[in-house]
DNA sequence: ACCTGAACACCGTTCAAGT
DNA sequence: ACCTGAACACCGTTCAAGT
């Protein structure tokens, strides 16, 4: 047999090449879409063949999520705690909303990545040498929660784009049933002069809550808070 | 045939008890147990004999989801904005603790459910009714996020029981790679005599993060905040 | 020793055959 | 008209057979 230009054979199967695939394949056609069966058809091999680079598919979910977290920038250097963390916090959105998949699954897990922790532990050495006592700052880490990772928390995905004139009768509909929804929508909605798709500005409303979390914490600290009486 | 008291006959298969199945086999086992087949299997009955009551998985899903949320209790009469919210979204968690599942599987619905819906509709009422703006309202909305029913937003699950010696000595190796992580870990252990399981009081940080936000959100509706400049 | 096809135990859902 | 067994197109993973 003629030595031919194989996928295989030029472009060998590799951790990181399974990584990289399954993440390309997650952004552009869902998560749901990443098996290992249609991974391994991506990458022109067998199924079987992933298993030798990853365990089993836990692992190589672990894998995304590690390249995803790893990507997020490192703290910024000479900032007051707050403006750090905001920076940091916000980067870490701007990694993830190229990965829409990655919440959900980063959520899923059971036990955190590394890099995961990783991140975690610098963001904890932030707040530290930012002032913030132990106590606060364990307090905080729980009330940013997922935030930090850039996490917008909201209820519902963002509905996909809609055709206008149903979305017009539905809002209709939707106005009588849920009157104060729809005033509060519909008030969004004449600020950005769009028709009734609801299109809210997910940057700054992520903004605004972490700001609200940070201007709070700012003045616990400042008030020395403490979650138990100081002796 | 003789008249036997078989299940079907006693107790005839419907959308309600259907989804009452479901949701104690999803307590009991997990939701990844709540499977068409499985979920049959549970009720006596041929996977086929479901889709006469539920349209398909989806439908199943969402309401196993309405019948969590309608247990949330209603707005309590009387009270000031901040009170009233505080007191129905504890109710929300308290509602949804017993069925851990819930948070994950509204999460993943694209579309709220009616019950969902109405709810968020009465909670900006009483936002709307306690003085804040539309355009605060809006934004509180976007900021209570998913914390509105009850999510804790925290980034994992709470880790499984786990055997003391291979968690001390994890901590040991953990404490060598990830120090500020260990530092924090090790006071909230101190603080409850726990040995290193790291279990915090997930109701005190739930509170702690939903008044801190709260606090923040009556601050800016006493300084009549608003996103737009004033004309 | 390495690789992989077939198999196992699942899934949600369709559809045609049976009553 | 109603019900349901078999089938379809998947899944993650095991395992034994083939090289």
């Amino acid at each position: 047999m003629v030595e031919r230009a194989d996928g295989a054979r030029r472009n060998p199967l590799s951790r990181d090449r399974i990584l990289r695939t399954a993440i390309a394949l997650a952004n552009q056609s869902g998560i749901d879409s990443v098996s290992m069966r249609n991974l391994a058809q991506e990458l022109g091999v067998v199924p079987m063949a992933l298993y030798k680079h990853v365990a089993n598919k836990d692992e190589l979910l672990d894998g995304m999520i590690d390249v995803v977290v790893s990507a997020i920038d490192p703290p910024g250097e000479g900032l007051d705690w707050s403006t750090a963390v905001r920076r940091r916090i916000l980067s870490a959105r701007q990694a993830l909303l190229g990965h829409p998949w990655a919440s959900r699954v980063i959520e899923s897990r059971t036990t955190p990545t590394p890099a995961v922790l990783a991140y975690m532990d610098s963001m904890i050495g932030m707040l530290l040498s930012g002032g913030l006592s132990v106590d606060l700052t364990h307090h905080v880490m729980h009330a940013l929660g997922s935030r930090l990772l850039g996490f917008s928390q909201e209820l519902f995905a963002p509905p996909a784009a809609v055709d206008p004139d149903a979305s017009a009768a539905t809002a209709r509909a939707l106005a009588g049933t849920y009157p104060h929804l729809a005033k509060v929508a519909a008030r969004a909605d004449h600020d950005e002069q769009s028709a009734v798709g609801s299109r809210c500005d997910d940057q700054f409303e992520f903004e605004f809550t972490l700001d609200l979390l940070l201007d709070g914490i700012e003045a616990l600290r400042l008030q020395q808070w403490s979650s138990r009486p100081a002796r």
